[in-house]
DNA sequence: GCCTGCCTTGCAACCGGTTGCAAGTGTGTG
DNA sequence: CACACACTTGCAACCGGTTGCAAGGCAGGC
């Protein structure tokens, strides 16, 4: 039903090498071929296809973007700014959802079956198993959102949340609070593993504060609402970091549905700064993760990588910023 | 560097007819040829080139899936359930941001490119002349939570927006609200224009019953607070329906904002029941769409397509259901 | 006018698989 | 034991492009 090359050839009256020519940038081509040819495409509405190319070239210009968080609002904004970079630069991203996925191999195989040139990885939660699993495979990886660390396996892009959980710290001393908790995210996550170093590695040590953490099951509201009622129960803190932000707004949820007043009993500052965290119904004091220029620089990585650059995996680190809003009293 | 069909083919030592033909289901193969290939095959790690049998199948098993909003958290669930649903029957979604897009021929290009089985339209506010476009390159077109009108020009799932729009009606009349608003998505978008006109015809005519309407920039939470404010300076109605649960909680937030109360002075409902709508400190009355419904009947249409079935485009209907919760107040 | 060298073009092989066809194998039947 | 038939396998052409190579065309220099 398409054209194809051939079908330009004979009309054009030349040979295929030709017209794949005028569709290849930097060939040789005379301007008198190069019209004919292009008169003729544009009869016959001729649009090259990208996967027979991909055959000879080795570059199907597919990039894996692989998550397995479909539940947190942030990564909505996230796949926003993925996908538009990446067409941006003119490649397609075949979007992986990993959320029940256990076996690195099982998405690996997905992910080579159609040949993408590169994966992009985002997510927080994702154990480190399946990028390198995905390295392995010979293709350039970058992880987004992934742990800071000094010699990544593969590419990171995110923010330090060591320096995030510090951040969260100094807030809380700064304004008088002296029982602090933590309220994680999945226990086995490094964000939150990290997260929480930091934090305590701040609190530790200061003299009259006292410090507890726990974890919920997962970075969703429920989970938040769930373990922020169980803390209630037996007792709670002055002021909880909570690992991320839909985790505080379920937490504050829990705390309101109590008759505890927010930032008055319990204060709560979160991370991320979702879009929702700004609403006014919501108000949530916050860190900020910068995003889009994680995003940014994660394409640009990438961008770098199919281009031939064949550096060792490094981990780019952005700064966070603290949000002011209603959830946390203000410095004394 | 990835084993190819010759490379299992020459270590098994068989043709590579063979080969392909194991990994065919349905092909003729003896079980001590399986077994050889197979063996072969685990060896060498292989795995077949999805793209490079779609060029003799015709088949790529790749989907689009393309939606023009990336802001609206309920579309993350969509993305969520899509790329689950799709990947389960083997397919691959080729993620498309279409939000600043006006062009359709321009996306047309990026998926006749790929040459995408099929293409899945998940989109409210999307001009009908993409689905249109999209179709006329003779590729199966499934336009999820699009206009459920007697003939489509494409398959449509989604909701019968009117009844949606009298369904909200019936909830104000009920309760004893005189004055009653609709705050609709843009103007242009066809679930607006008709969840407009569903509400509308139930009220009109009604005895004390007042009515107006306006509509908010986009479905989102800034338009639906601006426009609330904006309500509210010219003096608001007793109660409102929102075309989205989105635009509901901008409202929520105007209303609060001004020190009223919701829903003593003011009741709102909106549409999707989205999942934060259930969150305690949004509490939303609102409309229940049934999206893992409607998400589910689409794949199962373009499955259909894809198997060759031929039949007249057909809008798929849902009924939507209504969730009571804190923003309308109880029946009198 | 002839030679040199560059630019343009077509030929043909190839990318990784699939599939129609015919040859080969093995089984069951008379 | 011969024959028919079904099943299995390999050959080779093909899917839609790309690209190394060599031949042809042309301009410039001597």
């Amino acid at each position: 039903m398409a054209a194809t090359l051939k079908d330009v050839a004979a009309r054009a009256g030349v040979s295929t090498s030709a017209v794949s020519r005028t569709f290849t940038v930097g060939a040789s081509v005379s301007a008198r071929m190069r019209h004919k040819v292009e008169t003729a495409a544009r009869e016959l509405g001729y649009r090259p296809n990208a996967l027979a190319s991909s055959l000879t070239t080795g570059r199907t210009k597919l990039v894996g973007l692989v998550s397995d968080n479909f539940r947190n609002p942030i990564f909505l904004e996230v796949f926003d700014l993925f996908t538009r970079a990446l067409q941006d630069i003119g490649l397609r991203p075949l979007l992986v959802n990993l959320s029940q996925e256990t076996d690195p191999q099982h998405s690996v195989r997905m992910l080579t079956q159609y040949s993408v040139d590169g994966v992009v990885v985002a997510a927080a939660t994702l154990p480190p198993a399946f990028a390198e699993a995905f390295r392995d495979t010979g293709v350039p990886v970058v992880h987004a959102f992934g742990r800071s660390v000094g010699a990544p396996p593969v590419h990171v892009v995110g923010i330090n949340n060591i320096a995030g959980g510090r951040m969260a710290a100094q807030t809380r001393v700064a304004r008088g609070y002296r029982r602090i908790g933590f309220l994680g995210g999945p226990e086995g996550a490094t964000s939150t593993q990290d997260r929480l170093a930091g934090f305590e590695a701040k609190l530790t040590g200061r003299p009259g504060v006292t410090f507890s953490h726990s974890c919920a099951a997962a970075y969703s509201f429920d989970a938040g609402r769930d373990e922020m009622l169980r803390l209630l129960d037996q007792g709670p803190a002055e002021a909880y970091f909570c690992g991320d932000d839909v985790l505080s707004i379920g937490a504050l949820s829990a705390i309101r549905a109590r008759g505890l007043s927010v930032p008055g009993d319990i204060g709560i500052i979160g991370l991320n700064d979702m879009e929702m965290a700004g609403w006014q119904n919501i108000n949530l004091t916050t860190i900020r993760q910068p995003i889009a220029q994680i995003v940014e620089a994660s394409v640009a990585v990438m961008q770098a990588m199919l281009a031939g650059a064949e550096t060792a995996p490094e981990a780019r680190v952005f700064e966070c910023e603290i949000i002011e809003r209603g959830t946390l009293r203000a410095l004394t």
